[in-house]
RNA sequence: GGCCCCGUCGUCUAGCGGCCUAGGACGCCGCCCUCUCAAGGCGGUAGCGCGGGUUCAAAUCCCGUCGGGGCUACCA
């Protein structure tokens, strides 16, 4: 077979049809694919594959967007940007796919098939095989007479592809060497008995049409790959494709159960990811490790250290399973190295979200939420974890009330003369900081009622902050200042 | 059923014939640090599916077997 001559470009690309919300395994495509090209100084074309009108959306269409410029995965051709080979959403391509097909069939590469799917089911149990088989290749040789009578019936028919009679073998990129018997795949369609083209030809044709070299893609579609090269041959033969595309099949992403997880299934839906305050870095990242790693000793990396380093040869072949406590510890030492300012603006929109902020949060609430950003960032493993340290931060005292289960483990009636002292000590305090706060308490807890820090401190730290989990103490009082403080204190026990 | 792919700790992986009494990461457990929780540090737990070959030597090569998965539409 013609593959693309060693130095002629990269152009691979990523072409999901849009039905649904984006999937981690849709975007893991869209990653591996975005960061070959960009590592091989090639080309990624975006395309979108909305030849099913029952099943695609607008709405979908522009979640795919959406999610690629959140994550930062651009494209060089494709919606939006254009590019030599447009357009790029085949809806708009009808009239390349007729031309395509008329010269296939003027080349003798398509024949009517008239079979329906229930005749043929028929013909496999009438032989005594399993209707699985599919298509028996039975309209073959139909004669000019037969079809004449078929269409005087009021028959339509499909268009099949003829497959060649040998092996078909190809080197896959991930795999290696894979052979299809001769036989193995029965002759496919490519047209429907309306006209209308299916994927098994518009994928192709596009790609070829779109001089794509690489085709990276998941391995489901492994075994779809010899009708495919059946076609490229054919469009080579009258003269719509130069060579047949290099093809490299990823493995699957599979969820709890060793099943390919389901678009239906909640983890797969990258945009609860986003909502949880997955940022991208760290999605990304994570993503790149289903099936790909950096080196034998690190997995936390940047996306141009990825591209640097991404060598489709070295993706693995097995299934990886998306392992959401591996995602989230990932996600977590991104959010850690994030600078303090940026950690800050991306939490607002959360702590908006919550209600904790207003939409245009004023300035004295900006630098509250940067004075703490550093004491809560180590302690988060998605941004919406936010909101819950900083709760006591931006809480009117009106609304103010420790949660039940902290207040219920913490404030109990042995918990009066800690409040008390605490009370006390800081009424007296002279100058309110962190140095100082520590002081004070324990000075009045630890030597004055002799309590150990853990017994001492739960208490003050539940009745200020509203849970048991919190930033460092001292240092939120100090953010919250004396008077909200002493208030919560004395409000904190009936 | 047919065709194809895959098979190293629970999970993701490194390993491409000797550096492996198998390395890292997540998880889990313990210790340290400590005002809580994290973070950080230290330590631990746990794996080459099985059986044959080939070889002086196999996680690495070959065959078989078992297991898992995918596909099998006039969807993509």
């Amino acid at each position: 077979m013609t593959t693309p001559n060693a130095d002629t470009p990269v152009r691979a690309r990523f072409c999901p049809s849009p039905t649904g919300t984006p999937h981690v395994g849709l975007i893991r495509t869209a990653l591996f694919n975005w960061a070959f090209a960009r590592h091989t100084g090639g080309k990624l074309v975006f395309r979108i594959e909305d030849t099913d009108a029952a099943r695609d959306s607008e709405e979908s269409y522009a979640a795919i967007l959406d999610a690629l410029r959140w994550l930062g995965i651009d494209w060089d051709e494709g919606p939006e940007v254009g590019g030599d080979y447009g357009p790029y959403r085949q809806s708009q391509r009808k009239d390349r796919y007729r031309e395509v097909i008329a010269k296939l069939v003027d080349g003798g590469e398509l024949y009517e098939s008239y079979s329906t799917p229930d005749e043929v089911e028929a013909r496999r149990r009438a032989a005594g095989q399993d209707p699985k088989l599919g298509y028996d290749n039975a309209d073959r040789d139909t004669t000019d007479e037969q079809r004449a009578a078929y269409r005087a019936e009021g028959r339509d028919a499909v268009l099949r592809l003829r497959m060649p009679d040998r092996d078909i073998t190809f080197t896959d990129l991930i795999r290696g060497e894979i052979t299809f018997p001769a036989g193995s795949v029965p002759d496919p369609v490519l047209v429907r008995a309306n006209g209308q083209p299916l994927y098994t030809l518009v994928n192709p044709v596009d790609d070829a049409l779109m001089r794509i070299t690489h085709v990276l893609r998941g391995e489901d579609l492994l075994p779809s790959t010899p009708r495919q090269i059946a076609l490229y041959e054919a469009l080579q033969r009258v003269g719509v494709a130069e060579f047949t595309p290099h093809f490299g099949h990823m493995p699957l992403v599979r969820g709890e159960g060793n099943k390919k997880l389901s678009k239906r299934d909640p983890e797969s839906d990258l945009f609860g990811y986003r909502t949880r305050g997955f940022i991208p870095e760290g999605m990304l990242n994570y993503l790149a490790l289903l099936g790909w790693s950096i080196a034998d000793d690190r997995d936390i990396f940047t996306m141009d250290e990825m591209v640097s380093a991404f060598d489709i040869g070295k993706v693995s072949p097995n299934p990886a399973r998306f392992d959401i406590k591996k995602a989230e510890a990932i996600n977590a030492e991104h959010l850690r190295a994030l600078p303090v300012a940026e950690f800050v603006s991306r939490s607002v929109p959360y702590l908006i979200a919550e209600g904790l902020l207003p939409a245009e949060p004023t300035a004295e609430q900006l630098a509250t939420l940067t004075a703490v950003a550093p004491l809560v960032q180590e302690r988060v493993i998605v941004l919406s974890d936010t909101a819950g340290m900083v709760r006591f931060l931006f809480t009117d005292e009106a609304d103010f009330a420790p949660e039940p289960d902290s207040a219920a483990k913490a404030l109990g009636p042995d918990a009066k003369p800690v409040v008390d002292a605490s009370i006390e000590a800081l009424a007296a305090l002279g100058e309110w900081t962190t140095p100082a706060i520590e002081g004070a308490l324990k000075a009045a807890l630890i030597d004055g009622l002799g309590l150990k820090p853990r017994k001492a401190f739960a208490p003050v730290r539940v009745a200020t902050t509203g849970r048991t989990v919190s930033p460092p103490l001292y240092e939120s009082l100090e953010l919250l200042g004396r008077e909200r403080t002493l208030t919560r204190l004395r409000k904190a026990l009936p």
